[in-house]
DNA sequence: AACTTTCGTTGATCTATGTCAATTTACATG
DNA sequence: CATGTAAATTGACATAGATCAACGAAAGTT
């Protein structure tokens, strides 16, 4: 299983305070747990539980959904190696969505709860929330703006180049790429049907853009995604 | 001009800081301008202009937007009294958006570059910069959710619910409501044509749901609104 | 291995909404 | 006040994508 080095991690901010902090800092001790292992299908939390801490996918992915009024789970995102889990439960108090893992991963937690427990916190430690914090915003708007007003092919050219680009933000390649996540999940995610996606992806490759088996997918021909991606 | 209450102002946390700061507690003066008036079409800040401040509205109205690939602006928010402004900004460095006043407005104005010059941040100025964030995390997401997935009708619906509810939060009715914004604007927002926007409306008002005369809408039945809003 | 269930693909329709066009209304400017 | 420009409304038409349906391929279960 590939793991994403630390410093492409969202939570690095974090772990490097709490790692250099100086052992009468303030900070307690077992705050930051390194590297728990989560099994496919394995929820990290639920909707409306408690908030208690924020993970960064050290390897594998996990999808979020909220439930929708039919009973039927809306996804509305996907984490990758590197990415912040649970960031909103911090103002809220509870988390707005379930998270489960897609298949088998690993993730740091960072005990939040407790770091508020400790009380007087770590200045520095506030400084990398609000870092984190920002990231996450800056994140959420380019989601937003991307998915309205696209139509379904600008969608997932869209959708399959952030994965390229975070793939090769954490070390891989951006040509082959792992489809973690099912068809369903995607056209849930890009408010689409699932035959679209299929449709969709299908004309990709029929058009040479990229080369797609099961779950692999290889870019061949990354300029033409983008300009599907973009123009109009 | 009708004003928000302070205590219902989106920058309350940090304003609650910086007054009860004491004079030696590292807060500089004049980081926080109260009431400032901006004409309308007034532009407070433009993309990719560097950060320097946080924004609440005290009145009026505002709209931000992104330039699209046509040079035509893409709306991608609202702020109405007691929203924030700008917090986006805080990670990149930059303003991702850009936000002009839709009609004679004002603001408040934290100028958090001279926060951060100050050195030594107040530890509670950090805490309500993190409350903030969160509030800012949430809103986005809820936005994010309600736009993918609904239809026409059930866009405005939220739309107008939201509308409302920010209404009555800051002490008004939420019955009577002020359009401040053009139809264009709606549907870019929205995501649909702006002849979309317009049938939809009228289809509201034969239905009984709304009150619609220029600028000024009234809510007859916001039941049936919100099951529009809700049910598919 | 046999069975059941889920997932992905493809085809045939149907419909919501975008696009184009014409008209009316509101608003700004001389 | 008259005139020009932008915004809003309404109608006619086109089409992207949802829905319904059928089928094959994986994957999980006994």
């Amino acid at each position: 299983m590939l793991e994403v080095a630390c410093s492409e991690c969202g939570l690095d901010p974090m772990c490097q305070v709490l790692d250099y902090a100086a052992p009468g800092s303030g900070v307690p001790s077992g705050i930051l747990l390194r590297r728990q292992p989560v099994e496919k299908g394995e929820r990290l939390f639920r909707v409306d539980q408690p908030f208690a801490a924020v993970y960064a996918v050290k390897s594998g992915s996990f999808k979020a959904t909220v439930p929708d009024l039919n009973r039927r789970e809306r996804v509305i995102g996907f984490y990758l190696p590197g990415d912040l889990i649970g960031t909103d439960g911090m103002a809220n108090r509870h988390y707005s969505y379930s998270v489960r893992a897609l298949e088998a991963s690993s993730v740091c937690v960072l005990d939040i709860s407790r770091l508020e427990q400790s009380g007087r916190s770590v200045e520095a430690v506030q400084r990398a929330l609000i870092e984190m914090l920002g990231q996450e915003i800056a994140l959420n708007h380019a989601v937003t703006i991307s998915l309205i007003r696209q139509n379904a092919e600008q969608r997932l050219a869209a959708f399959i180049l952030a994965l390229a680009i975070r793939s090769s933000l954490r070390g891989l390649g951006n040509k082959r790429l792992y489809l973690c996540m099912s068809r369903s999940d995607i056209a849930s995610y890009l408010g689409l049907a699932r035959e679209t996606v299929s449709r969709v992806l299908t004309r990709f490759q029929k058009d040479g853009l990229i080369r797609l088996r099961k779950q692999s997918l290889i870019l061949l021909c990354q300029e033409k995604l983008q300009q599907v991606a973009t123009f109009r």
